[in-house]
DNA sequence: GCAATGAGCGTC
DNA sequence: ACGCTCATTGCT
């Protein structure tokens, strides 16, 4: 028969409690809970047996409210403010200082600039520890490598001078616009090596896993061991052992994705954020910290350079230049004409189809399939950047599923994206379903008629660009196709060689030519400049440049064709080459607009109930303009706008509300996005 | 009137 | 997931 067993009683504290440490007994400790209203240091005593192991930096164990929670030393201390009585640290996990006061004081200052809390910002800074991994012995610090030659600059006027600040330890800020062709990740292995040999440390944050690849080969030729790459995709192990060897100084220069531009280097001399105008470099949790931020603020807190680089340029990166904050290194108009591709547009109106029946087959504009015939030619690749598949659904006959086509161009039917979209709720109004439109030529289909069945029905269809590939194949007979990105285990290719190729690509996914395009074609643009978001047009002009960047120049037979209307902002800096114009003028739309970044803007989502209550309890500065509320995803969202030098006291007055409301403990959260876009 | 029990709350 | 406070309950 079981018999129960008795409970024990806990035991009790051990007999005596331990003794304080003998030199600076107080830890400040930032405990790991997602509450507000506890965002602060909280003191404990250092038991005199942990004095050695807890060192600023360190993880901790800790008892909080009863339970056991993990936290960070901020620091050893000789007293402590809090009037109560003191608790002992439960263990020292590691005496391994992962937190540099460095990330501290950044982790802190992004939490404050986003309304959010710094344990929030360190799970993103510093990565979960990984016992074995630590427990390896540590390599050798890699000695700073000669400095580099960097004749590749010399075509950007103030190019050499950015180096020379680098080299020499100076806090220099800059944006600069990459040429077309330019081999950008060499450019920025100079960069990283100038700081590196003047025994600085240097860190590169790159959109995606392809871009960490090709820059950090440039700056293993330059630094051979002396660089790693930190990518979100590495498993624990790797991550945290290519992140210690640079917390522990042996890894000087960090070539990364988003979470990297917290990587603690050492004494960084330079921070460049390539392609800021991506969206990966946003990150998706909550305080939502963008790259480019996190860089400025660290190099105001360092006094390391910045270089805020691209082929486009965003209205942030224009802000930074305009306030004088950064100076802008571009190329004279008359290299950047020299290095271009020829860019026609090919609107609404002007089109011509092709006339042979196998062109025609495409529903390709004739002027797109002449550019494509020569490149492929003279021997040369053409890249085609097609809708990204699933982000404009197709559409197809309701009865007999046959693909709608335009009327007009018999280019594939699409509905506009967005809607029933999560977060991104952005335009209400516009009441009813909108009209389809043609992915192609842009033309809007009031009355669909099927010319196969005649039913007026649609129904969606997913048409990838595997599709887009085939038809292309069938109007040029005999050309290898390949495509790059598109589904989602659709491959991306890296690199494809100097030959004729049709190469159909993805926004993002474009795959560098050896040796360059002869052409590009841009089918995708309709459906981007379609798109309800803020940000379409000059996302749209991002991705043609990016692609553009790719083609040869005009000298050498380099086309580029671009299906949209040629009267069109971003389709003009197309054809002009001139990013720093198309930013300008972004810019002074969104002032004109009152949208970030001419204003700080925040957004807060939740039940309208959580909303209202948090917004009550904000003591917003007197700027602040509501706007809203609009349906959202989770409820719904206001906006709340001050101007630019109020942006500090928003953010303060937000997370002041968010600590009233945990502290509170209100059921329903709400979530606080500042720069979000409207 | 007072001890025993339970729910709520702060959090070092 | 602890230990404190304060309210409620149950008994003298």
């Amino acid at each position: 028969m079981p018999v129960s067993a008795p409970t024990h009683p806990r035991p009790r504290r051990a007999l005596g409690l331990p003794t304080p440490a003998a030199e600076r007994p107080v830890a400040q400790v930032c405990v790991d809970v997602p509450l507000s209203h506890l965002d602060r240091p909280f003191d404990y005593l250092v038991p005199a047996e942990l004095a050695a192991d807890a060192v600023p930096g360190c993880r901790v164990r800790v008892r909080f409210a009863g339970r056991q929670v993990g936290g960070l030393l901020l620091a050893r201390a000789a007293t402590s403010e809090h009037a109560g009585r003191l608790d002992f640290l439960g263990r020292v996990v590691s005496p391994e200082p992962v937190l540099s006061t460095e990330i501290a004081a950044l982790a802190r200052a992004v939490a404050d600039r986003y309304a959010g809390t710094m344990p929030d910002v360190l799970r993103l800074a510093v990565p979960p520890r990984h016992a074995r991994v630590e427990a390896e012995p540590a390599g050798q610090p890699v000695p700073p490598p000669p400095r580099p030659a960097t004749d590749g600059w010399l075509r950007y006027p103030r190019g050499a001078a950015f180096l020379d600040a680098v080299a020499a330890a100076r806090p220099a800020h800059a944006v600069w616009q990459a040429l077309p062709g330019e081999d950008w990740p060499a450019r920025l292995a100079e960069a990283a090596a100038t700081a590196a040999a003047a025994g600085r440390g240097a860190l590169l944050v790159l959109p995606d896993y392809r871009d960490v690849e090709r820059v950090h080969a440039a700056c293993a030729a330059l630094l051979g061991d002396g660089v790693v790459a930190l990518t979100a995709d590495l498993g624990p192990a790797r991550r945290y052992r290519r992140w210690l060897a640079v917390r522990r100084g042996i890894a000087r220069v960090v070539v990364g994705t988003r979470a990297a531009a917290f990587a603690p280097v050492a004494d960084p001399g330079l921070l460049v954020i390539w392609d800021d105008g991506d969206d990966l470099h946003a990150d998706p949790r909550a305080p939502y910290p963008h790259v480019r931020e996190v860089l400025v603020q660290r190099a105001h807190a360092t006094g390391a350079a910045l270089l805020c680089a691209g082929f486009a340029r965003t209205a942030e990166a224009q802000l930074l230049v305009g306030s004088g904050w950064a100076h802008e290194i571009v190329a004279p108009r008359r290299v950047v004409r020299e290095a271009a591709p020829r860019v026609s547009a090919i609107g609404d109106d002007e089109r011509e189809l092709a006339r042979d029946p196998a062109a025609r087959s495409a529903r390709l504009p004739l002027l797109a399939v002449d550019a494509a015939r020569a490149a492929l030619a003279a021997g040369t690749p053409v890249l085609v950047q097609v809708p990204r598949g699933g982000y404009v659904p197709a559409l197809a006959c309701g009865r007999c599923r046959a693909p709608a086509r335009c009327r007009r161009c018999a280019g594939p039917l699409a509905l506009p994206a967005g809607e029933p979209g999560a977060g991104r709720g952005g335009g209400v109004g516009a009441g009813g379903a909108r009209a389809p439109s043609c992915r192609w030529c842009g033309a809007p289909e009031a009355c669909f008629g099927c010319p196969v069945c005649g039913a007026r029905r649609l129904r969606a269809a997913v048409v990838g660009s595997a599709r887009t590939a085939e038809e292309l194949g069938r109007a040029f007979p005999g050309v290898p196709v390949r495509t790059s990105g598109g589904a989602a285990d659709a491959a991306v290719l890296r690199t494809v060689p100097a030959r004729r190729a049709l190469v159909v690509c993805t926004p993002g996914a474009e795959p560098v030519a050896d040796g360059g395009y002869g052409a590009a074609l841009l089918l995708d643009g309709w459906a981007s400049l379609a798109r309800p978001e803020l940000r379409a047009s000059e996302e749209t002009y991002r991705r043609w440049l990016a692609a553009a960047a790719l083609v040869q120049p005009a000298a050498a037979g380099g086309r580029v064709v671009v299906v949209a209307d040629s009267t069109l902002a971003p389709v003009q800096a197309l054809i002009r080459w001139d990013p720093a114009g198309h930013a300008a003028t972004e810019l002074a739309a969104r002032a004109e607009l009152g949208f970030p970044p001419s204003v700080r803007m925040a957004a807060v989502d939740g039940t309208p109930g959580a909303v209202a209550e948090l917004l009550a309890a904000a003591r917003l500065p007197p700027t602040a303009e509501l706007l809203g509320p609009v349906p959202a995803a989770s409820g719904e969202r206001m906006l709340v706008r001050v101007p630019r030098g109020d942006g500090r006291a928003l953010a303060a007055a937000l997370a002041a509300a968010q600590a009233v409301r945990t502290a509170r403990k209100a059921p329903d959260p709400a979530r606080v996005h500042l720069d979000a876009t409207p």
